[in-house]
DNA sequence: ATGGTCGTGTGACGA
């Protein structure tokens, strides 16, 4: 089962590259990010056989899952926040296992209240996970986590040194999930540097590939015996008008 | 050291 992430920034700007995607790379799951607007274009999508569900809002966030198969709606919004109106959570299941799209907060400036938001979304995420893991419950959570976990996952760290994406206060709240017992995948096989799957639009950063590493697959432990592979496609970045964001793709046994 | 690039929606802001 081929389960794929990425941050489209905006379909609609993006609707031709996802179908493009979808018919050359044929995931079976495929998340996507940053859909940037209330409208989703869901015919359009299933006119290819998939199904959808996404969740919008006006001209930012937005996270949609596009699946093969059918599945059920478990959550729609990150829980412990009734008043958290921000579309950047979407959780499924699909046979047993739960499959959850984020896209968490970027959180600059840092620090200041953005951040503030970015460390209690990710404080309700662990709350979250925690409960799933207790329960047993198989999840796989994928998405732009706007987290870069190491030095090595970034090309040139001193300049990312006090970003939002970087402080230690961010690193040490990725590092929380992964003790919960969650694998990264990608570095399950690939423990390089330079391997990265945002670049910036500015100053030439695909080019000299100066980049960050910044959406992830995590597993969860009962999940863990199925991780076959876990790879960045970078052939997308290199399109015309692409995504800042490349695919990442993770492949479990059935 | 500075500015540089996109997208939304047509302003300024977010990334």
């Amino acid at each position: 089962m081929k389960i794929v992430s990425w941050n489209v920034n905006s379909i609609k700007a993006r609707l031709d590259h996802v179908l493009k995607y979808m018919d050359e790379f044929k995931p079976d799951l495929l998340m996507i990010q940053e859909l940037k607007g209330l409208e989703f274009p869901k015919n359009k999508l299933e006119a290819t056989g998939y199904y959808t569900h996404a969740i919008t809002q006006k001209s930012y966030n937005g996270v949609a899952i596009i699946s093969k198969e059918p599945f059920e709606v478990i959550l729609d919004a990150l829980p412990e926040d009734q008043d958290d109106e921000q579309a950047r959570y979407l959780e499924i299941k699909l046979g047993d296992v739960h499959y959850i799209n984020i896209y968490l907060p970027n959180g600059n400036p840092a620090p200041g209240p953005k951040y503030e938001y970015k460390l209690a979304w990710m404080e309700r995420l662990y709350t979250r996970l925690n409960g799933l893991v207790e329960d047993n419950i198989p999840f796989v959570i994928g998405g732009d986590f706007n987290v870069i976990p190491e030095e090595k996952d970034c090309a040139s760290p001193q300049e990312w040194k006090d970003d939002a994406l970087f402080r230690i206060e961010t690193k040490k709240a990725f590092r929380s999930l992964l003790n919960l017992g969650l694998i990264d995948s990608f570095r399950v096989f690939n423990t390089g540097d330079k391997n990265y799957t945002f670049w910036d639009y500015q100053a030439g950063a695909w080019q000299k590939n100066n980049g960050i590493r910044i959406d992830h697959f995590l597993l969860s432990p009962l999940m863990a015996d199925r991780l076959e592979s876990c790879t960045i496609n970078k052939a997308p970045r290199g399109w015309e008008k692409p995504s800042d964001h490349t695919p990442i793709e993770l492949h479990l046994a059935a």
